[in-house]
DNA sequence: CAAAAATCTTTACATCGTAAAATTAATCCG
DNA sequence: CGGATTAATTTTACGATGTAAAGATTTTTG
């Protein structure tokens, strides 16, 4: 009988699909994204992606993964940076900024292509884990040093919560340029851990009068 | 001939319209407002419609312009608070939040529907500014107040962003219930002011030096 | 009552995701 | 070599979607 599928024939085949719905994604936007046009650039029929993904939707989560995944390397790239934590924090800071910057495909990819059912893709599920335990380990690096006080995974939560709506303003054409971009980043960081320490001290205060 | 149609009869039917996309949101999701769900609802037929909006984005845009409506006055319903500046200051970001707990599917409805190009509906397009200068206003009382320090505009992108980022989180499930969002808020809130506030004295202490 | 014109409905088309059936291709066994 | 077997792929088909074009309906006016 014919021969099943190498394992390795379908990781490459899984890869090039995915290569082919970034491009897509990049060159047509999310709605250019379509299983014949996919189909298209693989020349092969719409239906064969079938036998490699259960639906479009698992393509997606898919591609999202991936996108995710090169976004953590960066992040976790800036975290091994010499110097002190607080120089360390700053340069996972603009690790941030800079994806969102100069990958703004890759980064609209992954909050574009988000959908209401992560749970189903298990994937996503450990790419968007990993993603948010970097932010976390980040944030625990900068309380560890005494620069911020606080929750390590709240920090992180929202800091990751303030870049990215500034990110998204950016992009929607509601800041300036790239320059007035890192200006409101780098005032926001500052702000922030400002913030946190002053709430250390206050704490440190606060226990020595009682 | 026929009477052409009331500009009175236009505003009702279009107001019954968006209505009824509304519901349709809420009960079966953004995907489940389609063109001729939406004619089921209104008994008339699928195409009856268009010649009331110029396309189904119309519609969206329409529907998410009046949700931004409402959203926009609960912002300066609690704007209009008695007491300190700071007071409604905080008045108004617990309304934001108020407004994301309370009216989830209105929430969503104003961030799902967004679409790349908004600058086609000036209605949307008059709504997202009024909101925006809602956020900023109120920024410009803590400013004026002297809790807070810099561009009030900037620090209302800041805090607007954060605060979304946070809703948004939380509505994916990434923050345990209501009560850590409200908690994690304050603290962000906090933060945001003190850090702010921190800047402000720095920046004196630097003017005495020179 | 016929003409005109505005509203509304019907029909039709391209596109989408994908289920089911049909086809092709590659191996094994006699 | 030549079916038989079975995995891979393609073809065909279906229901949905947004909406263009054509047809039907309704109401006012001469």
């Amino acid at each position: 009988m014919r021969p099943s599928l190498t394992e390795a024939e379908i990781a490459d085949f899984r890869r090039r699909l995915c290569a082919a719905a970034e491009r897509l994604f990049v060159e047509r936007g999310v709605e250019g994204v379509t299983m014949r046009h996919i189909a298209e650039r693989l020349e092969c029929s719409a239906m064969t992606p079938y036998r490699y993904f259960r639906n479009k939707d698992e393509i997606l989560a898919s591609v999202r993964a991936a996108a995710l995944d090169r976004f953590s390397d960066r992040l976790e790239a800036a975290r091994r940076t010499f110097g002190t934590p607080a120089r360390r924090g700053r340069a996972v800071g603009d690790a941030y900024l800079r994806f969102a910057l100069d990958e703004p495909d890759a980064y609209r990819l992954i909050f574009d292509l988000s959908q209401p059912d992560e749970g189903d893709y298990p994937d996503l599920a450990r790419a968007g884990a990993r993603a948010g335990r970097t932010m976390s380990d980040y944030m625990e690096d900068l309380v560890a040093a005494g620069v911020m006080e606080g929750d390590p995974q709240m920090l992180g939560l929202v800091y990751w919560a303030a870049t990215h709506g500034l990110v998204n303003l950016f992009m929607a054409g509601k800041i300036g340029g790239e320059a007035e971009l890192r200006a409101l980043h780098k005032t926001m960081t500052r702000t922030l851990s400002r913030g946190a320490r002053g709430g250390a001290e206050r704490t440190q205060r606060k226990a020595r009068a009682s």
